[in-house]
DNA sequence: TAACATGTTGCCCATTGTGCATGATTGCCC
DNA sequence: GGGCAATCATGCACAATGGGCAACATGTTA
């Protein structure tokens, strides 16, 4: 779609592998615990590299979550579908199949660091929009010309926008990498998930 | 409400000085015009103290926008309004009276920056999410136990993520402090926003 | 294959972040 | 009002960071 150039695949690919290390070594670490040398030194690269890619460490940590591969999937989803099928259902089949578990899992584990250090807030309200433009420009090639374009556009803001409370752990959501036992009160992530679109569908 | 101590009184009007000297500086000499000893230089406090409110030069410059005080008028609109009026039809009022000609302009002025900056996006989205923040304490104080909280978080969310495609400029929507003539073919930032909450009234 | 474009690296240094100690200001309780 | 506790602003010192520049390596294109 939009990358094939190798030296495009290439460059991704050491983006995400010092996201990956950097990752890695929050969670082995806590955020305070490491520095840029240890991320490039265990991805194999130089620390200009990082600033190549990446403008602060609190960027690489976060941009991990985007390395896992859901987008061909998606990619697939989205044109087996009939074509006259609602923007909304696509983007809730989008949601559901963007949104892995594992995807999840890290999203659950950047937000309880967020607690300890609220710097890397802003980065993932960021990784949040990347997900959503994502989603925008599968809908917008899709429907393009039969919706208007603030229409797919405030749609998205929407779904997304509903989904960041999740960020600050308020909702008591239970994520799909967590145990029922362990939160006896809490509705799952794909109840919510349904509550939310349904909410959107009827309207407020 | 929240703040009435004269410490912390005190201590918002430091934090608010230097976001406001930042957000001077950036007027005058874009982003990369300036460093953090100017910014405290004009304001009048130790760079020290600068990293005591702000954990970079962004941070500070999108700061600027929330030292606008619509707050107040919001909390009166508010407690004026029937008891009965729907968590939508606030939110609505709420954004209107929040979002002030003066915020909104200093907000375009930030997008454009950040056309040039990047960095300065996910501080953007921050200060998008502190407004939420706001709504949403005021939406669930007004609310509580009528509605659950889910509902109020999902709702502001849903709002305010509609409004955020406007930071990337991707939406043709004319400010109120820009002229018509200016830009013949876009809609008022009015009409965006009735549109915006005609579909989450109706649904989508 | 040759010219070109762009990613990676090293070097260098201005800028920034932060732990710690200190004085000044404010909050609180008697 | 007086005294103690909390915390804000500040200075200092130093590690950590960001980014311009130039060289080299690798992919791209004609």
């Amino acid at each position: 779609m939009n990358k094939k150039n190798l030296r495009d695949i290439k460059k991704e690919a050491t983006a995400f592998a010092i996201a990956d290390a950097a990752f890695e070594l929050v969670l082995e670490r806590g955020f305070d615990g490491f520095v840029v040398d240890d991320i490039v030194q265990r991805a194999g690269y130089a620390r200009r590299t990082f600033a190549n890619h990446f403008s602060c460490k609190e960027e690489a940590v976060v941009m991990s979550v985007l390395s896992i591969k859901g987008k061909n999937e998606a990619e697939d989803l989205i044109t087996g579908m009939p074509a006259n099928t609602p923007p909304l259902d696509i983007l809730y089949h989008l949601m559901k199949m963007r949104l892995t578990t594992e995807l999840l899992w890290k999203m659950r584990k950047l937000i309880s660091l967020s607690k300890q250090n609220p710097t890397l807030v802003p980065y993932m309200l960021s990784v949040m929009r990347r997900l959503q433009l994502e989603c925008q420009a599968l809908l917008g090639g899709l429907y393009s010309g039969r919706y208007p374009e603030s229409y797919t556009h405030i749609l998205a803001g929407a779904v997304f926008g509903a989904v960041v409370p999740l960020l600050d752990g308020s909702l008591n959501v239970r994520f799909p990498d967590q145990s029922p036992t362990d939160l006896p009160d809490a509705m799952s992530f794909d109840q919510f998930l349904d509550m939310t679109f349904d909410y959107l569908r009827k309207g407020f």
